[in-house]
DNA sequence: ACGATTTAGTAAATCGTTTTAGTAAGATTC
DNA sequence: GAATCTTACTAAAACGATTTACTAAATCGT
C-alpha cells in the first residue's frame, strides 16, 4: 500500500470534519464514514479491505479513506461482516469445568493456536450435566461457530460441523480425537513400578464421567498382565465426585486403607488425586515413598513442587489443545474434501521424581 | 393470502416436505422454513419469538410452525439476529494467561454468572504483552461484545463500553473495579504472624505486572507499621518471570537465602510462590513451620493438600469473577442511567493450616 | 346494515457489511 | 475518429434475522 506519500499537497479540504466528529457515543458505520468523505460505502470497503478491485483507486483517495477511518475511529462491525461473508472466525470449546487445571491447560494450547489464525472461541462448561451436554452444542451452532472442540467431554450431538475432541474415545463420523498414546503411558507407568519391584499395586480409577477412565484402566491392566502381575480389583477404587480438588483422591485412599489391604504402590488417576492420596497415606503413618510409592498422571505445575515431588506420567496437555485447534483449523480450510482423521495421538513421558522408590524388602 | 385455510380439515398436505428435507448440509433459514410452510418469514418470526403481536395467530398455525421448525431442524442465525436487534449477549474477558489457576478460578465465576443470563464470552490472553493489551480490546469491540471484564489486567484503552476489572486498581471513568479488601487481608496476614511472635518477616513481592503487587505491599507495610515492626526491604524480594509455576517462588527464595539474612516468617505473594519458597527453604535444611513459617495467599485447591498444608489468606476468586460478571450485566441492563460504581470489594479470610507456627525461642 | 374492531396474516425496511454488475469519463489504439 | 480499454468510482443485491406499517377478510356493536 502507498498511503503514506500523498500527504503534503492536500492538507486542507479533508479537515472539515466538524459535522461527524467523534460522535456522541454511538459507533460510526461504514455508511457514516462514506457520507463524511463523500464517497460510497463500496469504495471504502474495497479500499479498507485492500481488495484486488481497489487497484484503480488512486493513492490520494485511499489516503483520504484511511485518514478518515482513523479520524472517526471507524471499527468495522464483525457481526455484519461475518453475516455477509458467511464466516465467523469463531469456534466453540466445550469443557467439563474451567477450574480443574486440566481444561485450563488444554484451553491455553487451544487459544495459542487459534490466536495466530485470528480466531476467537466461545467457552462453555457442561458441569457433567446431561441437559447442558445436549444444549451447549446447539447454542454454539446457533452462534455460528465454525467448529467445536470438546475437551474430556462425551459427544451427545450429531456432528453437523467439524468436531475435534481432546481425550475423546468414541469413534464417530466427522469427529477427530486427539488422544494420548495410552498404551505407551501404561507401559511407562506399570514398567516403572514393576522395575522398582512393586507387585501389589493399588489403583485409583478415574471418575465415571472422565473420558480417559476406561482406556486407562484397560491399558494399565494389559501392561500389568504382560508382566505377569495384575491390578487386583480389591486394591482398586473409583474416584467419586466432581470436585477439582485433591479431596477426591484423599477420600478414595482413606476408604481403601480402611479395607486393610496391603500394597506397595499406588497408581493414581491424576496428579490431583495422587496428592490427596499421599495425604491419606501419611495420615495413616505410611511414608511416601519409603512405605508406599505413588505415581501420578498429567504432570501439572504443582507436581514438581509437591512434597514429596511427584513421579508422574506427563501428558502434554498444552500440546494436545494446540494440536486439537490446529487440526480443527486445518479441517476448516480443507472443507469437505480434506479427509477427516479419526485419531491423532501424542506421546507421554515419565517424569521420575521423589514419590516412587524401590520396594522395601521386608 | 389465505393459504392456511385450505388445509385445516385435510391435515395431510403439510407432509409433502420431500423437497426441503434435511438439506444436504446447508442449514435452513427462516425464509426456507417459511417457503416450506407457505407462510411469510414475518409470521414465523412473530410466532417463534412469542412476540405480543402473535396473539392473533391461531394455535393451529403456531403448531404448524413449531412442528415445521423441528422437522427441518431450523436454528436461528444468532449473527443475523444480533445484527438486527443490536445486541449480542456476548462479553469479552481479558486475562493474563489461562493456565495460571488464578484466571481459571475467576473465569469459572464469570461463566457461572453469565450462563444464567444466557450470555457467552470470548476469552483473550494478553500474556503481558503491550501490543496485545492494546489490540485485544479493539478486536473484542469489533466483535460487538457488550462489555469487557479485565482480570488482573491493566486498562490500556478508552472504556467506550462498560468495563469491569477483577483486581484492577486504577480509577478510571467507566470502569468498575472488583477488588479484595486488601487492608483487611493485610491485617489478617500480618496479625497472624505477629501474634505468633514473628518480627523478622521476609516478603515475596508480586511480579511487577501483577495488579495487586503494589496495594498488597503497601497494605502489608501499613499493617506491620501499625504493630511497630516493619517489612525490611533487605528481607523482601520481587518475584521474577511470568511462569505460572512455583518455580518463581523457588528461585526468589533461593536468592534471598543466598543473601544470608535471618528471618522467621515468609509472606508469600500467592500460594504458588509459597509452595516454591517452601521447597527452597527445605533444600537449605530449614523446616517449615518449625524454623520458618510460610504464609500463602489465594487458597488455591492445592493449598490444603500441600505438605505442609498451607496457611493462607483466602481470596474468593470464584466469587470475584461472579460478582464482576453480575456487576457488568447490571450495568448493561441499566444502560447510561444506572450509576457506575467505582469499586466493589469482597472480604478475605485467613485459613490457618500447618505452614505457620509460633516462633521458636532460641 | 354500516362502521369499527379483531383476526390472520404480509411487504418492505432495517441492522452493517461485502460483492456483483454496472457506468461515465478520459486515455489509447488502429 | 470510432472502438476499445482504463480509471474511478457507484447502485443494488445479498447475508438472515426482526420490526414497522400495512391489508383483506371476518366479526361485532348498535
Amino acid at each position: 500500500m502507498t498511503i503514506s506519500d500523498a500527504m503534503p499537497k492536500t492538507g486542507d479540504k479533508t479537515n472539515q470534519n466538524k459535522k461527524v466528529s467523534p460522535r456522541n457515543g454511538e459507533s460510526v458505520s461504514l455508511k457514516d464514514l462514506a457520507r463524511h468523505l463523500g464517497l460510497s460505502p463500496t469504495t471504502l470497503s474495497l479500499v479498507l479491505n485492500d481488495s484486488p478491485q481497489a487497484v484503480s483507486i488512486p493513492a490520494e483517495t485511499k489516503k483520504r479513506i484511511f485518514d478518515g477511518a482513523r479520524e472517526l475511529n471507524y471499527r468495522p462491525n464483525y457481526l455484519a461482516r461475518s453475516l455477509r461473508v458467511q464466516k465467523t472466525n469463531t469456534i466453540g470449546v466445550i469443557v467439563p469445568e474451567l477450574s480443574d487445571g486440566y481444561s485450563a491447560m488444554v484451553l491455553n494450547g487451544v487459544e495459542s493456536a487459534l490466536s495466530t489464525a485470528e480466531y476467537f472461541y466461545l467457552t462453555a462448561s457442561h458441569l457433567h450435566r446431561e441437559d447442558l451436554l445436549a444444549k451447549l452444542p446447539r447454542v454454539l451452532i446457533e452462534r455460528q461457530v465454525e467448529g467445536i472442540i470438546a475437551v474430556d467431554t462425551p459427544i451427545r450431538f450429531e456432528p453437523l460441523l467439524p468436531v475435534v475432541t481432546v481425550s475423546g474415545h468414541d469413534e464417530i463420523d466427522g469427529v477427530t480425537n486427539v488422544v494420548l498414546n495410552h498404551r505407551h503411558a501404561a507401559e511407562l507407568g506399570i514398567g516403572h513400578l514393576y522395575n522398582l519391584g512393586h507387585r501389589r499395586i493399588a489403583a485409583l480409577k478415574g471418575q465415571e464421567f472422565s473420558s480417559d477412565t476406561d482406556i486407562r484402566w484397560q491399558t494399565m491392566n494389559e501392561a500389568a498382565t504382560k508382566r505377569g502381575i495384575s491390578l487386583d480389583p480389591l486394591l482398586s477404587l473409583q474416584l467419586q465426585g466432581d470436585s477439582p480438588s485433591p479431596e477426591v483422591g484423599y477420600t478414595a485412599m482413606k476408604s481403601l486403607l480402611a479395607r486393610g489391604e496391603r500394597f506397595t504402590a499406588v497408581l493414581a488417576f491424576n496428579d490431583i488425586s495422587a496428592i490427596g492420596a499421599i495425604r491419606a497415606l501419611e495420615e495413616m503413618g505410611l511414608r511416601v515413598p519409603a512405605d508406599v510409592s505413588v505415581l501420578g498422571f498429567d504432570d501439572i505445575y504443582a507436581a514438581a513442587f509437591h512434597n514429596p515431588a511427584l513421579t508422574t506420567i506427563r501428558q502434554p496437555l498444552f500440546e494436545m489443545g494446540n494440536l486439537a485447534a490446529r487440526t480443527l483449523l486445518e479441517r476448516l480450510v480443507n472443507g469437505k474434501n480434506g479427509d477427516v482423521p479419526r485419531t491423532v495421538s501424542v506421546e507421554p513421558t515419565i517424569v521420575v521424581r521423589q514419590s516412587t522408590s524401590r520396594v522395601s524388602q521386608q
